[in-house]
DNA sequence: TACCACCACTGGTATAGACCAGCAAGGGGA
DNA sequence: TCCCCTTGCTGGTCTATACCAGTGGTGGTA
């Protein structure tokens, strides 16, 4: 073995590194690629085995595997190897839009728009964007259906000052998650949500074809940039009798 | 300075390692300390002065300050130093006794046992245990409240071959979660959970002191042990007009 | 006064080695 | 046949060192 390096047996996975950025990050998106083609429960090649083949030290290679580990992608269990994880937090911890979040479920997403139009932010919308209240912000009015039937209500509000497009922009079959990240090219890392309970009452029930009444899940999200300011305001209103909410937690000690 | 070690520099923090598990672990729980005694924003001490005054390889130190990033506890910043994090991800990700919640919330926690006695599990309470339905277990039937005033509804269950005492177990004033960790010593790392809005009708109505019909939400909770397997399901109904769920969350690229 | 270069700090990457601890399979003995 | 111990793998801890890459203050120059 030595350094000849085995032509043959590597599978489709670079061979060599090619020295522009750091050694870590280059190993560690060789074994992003490398658990794509694997599925959970297979091994790794070992740290050691990692550390010959691109001429690494061990402690390199740890330190990407490390990494790797704290986001899940992988589960070390010592005395036997490394090996790819379950998918698992994605669901709970990952921010998706509604199309995704269906799209997760098996079921089609789609809208019908209400309305989309330019207001002056009352107290709410201004207290989520963190704007002054009488400030010019887009609205966006949909029904979310989901295979077609009425799943929830949505109105989201943004910046008018930098979202004035999207007051023209068709959303009738978009994601507006997909127009924010292409149109506008806006990142928004993370996002504050609040979940209650509410009773669906008046128009609301008319649009989501649910008896007057009935309970519903009231979502208020901030999306926030990467410097945690406000880039949109939304708050969504489910049927109860057909969402729930998935959530997967961990405990501190 | 230098390796002087001023006595009476450093506040109330260990100045030695003692020698028995490994020194890692042992410098974690003094920067897990540390870190509870400053408020976010502060700066640890520098990774080479850590490394000195315990007398320990940077990449020793190295280590565990990653391992505490990984967990949100603290931030690094090249060139400028680590420092402990705002608490976030906390809320949402991590698994809370109502308990712990209601502490968060500023509320104080309280109990109203309503039964705790061993039946046979139906088909529901089996299907979350992961048993065969008729399985004794036992069940415990709370009102929780918040300043005294009703807050949620909560059952629980668990397999009687393996916690036959938690029915005899005071726990008007304790919570379940420590009495589970205390008590029967057992680790609980993750849990399920799925939320849904119904109506709070009937009894349930009368015991939360809302009006019939008014919504809530419903939580069902599975705890899991090490090895995923089950160790309790529960279900909980919290008033709506009491209670928000807070969820941050993260987007993936 | 205003600016800029430098320097002393911070964390980030990388090396090469040692030894410990847990797991599993194979071989040998009862 | 069954059990146990050895052996060779795995990841886990730790050291000592070097240099790179940002940050921010200090002091000198224009």
């Amino acid at each position: 073995m030595s350094s000849r390096g085995g032509q043959g047996t590597g599978a489709a996975i670079p061979r060599r590194l090619s020295g522009r950025s750091p050694k870590g990050t280059q190993l560690r998106s060789i074994l992003e690629e490398l658990i794509g083609t694997l599925r959970p429960g297979d091994p790794l090649p070992s740290e050691r085995e990692l550390a010959e083949r691109y001429d690494l030290a061990r402690m390199t290679v740890r330190a990407e595997i490390t990494r790797l580990a704290a986001e899940g992608l992988v589960e070390r269990v010592q005395g036997r190897g490394t090996f790819v994880a379950e998918p698992r937090v994605a669901q709970a911890a990952a921010l998706s839009s509604f199309t995704e979040d269906m799209k997760a479920r098996g079921l089609v997403a789609g809208s019908r728009v209400l309305g989309q139009d330019t207001m002056a932010a009352d107290a709410v919308v201004a207290r989520g964007l963190d704007v002054a209240p009488g400030t010019p912000v887009v609205r966006l009015r949909r029904v979310r259906t989901a295979d077609g039937d009425p799943m929830a209500l949505e109105e989201a509000f943004l910046d008018a000052a930098r979202f004035a497009e999207l007051a023209d922009v068709e959303l009738e079959g978009a994601s507006l998650f997909d127009v924010l990240e292409s149109t506008f090219g806006v990142r928004f890392p993370t996002a504050d949500q609040r979940v209650v309970a509410i009773e669906i009452v008046g128009e609301d029930a008319n649009l989501l074809h649910v008896a007057p009444g009935r309970a519903g899940l009231k979502f208020h999200t901030i999306l926030l940039d990467e410097d945690e300011r406000p880039l949109a305001y939304a708050w969504s209103l489910f049927r109860g009798d057909r969402y729930e909410i998935r959530l997967r937690q961990e405990r501190r000690p």
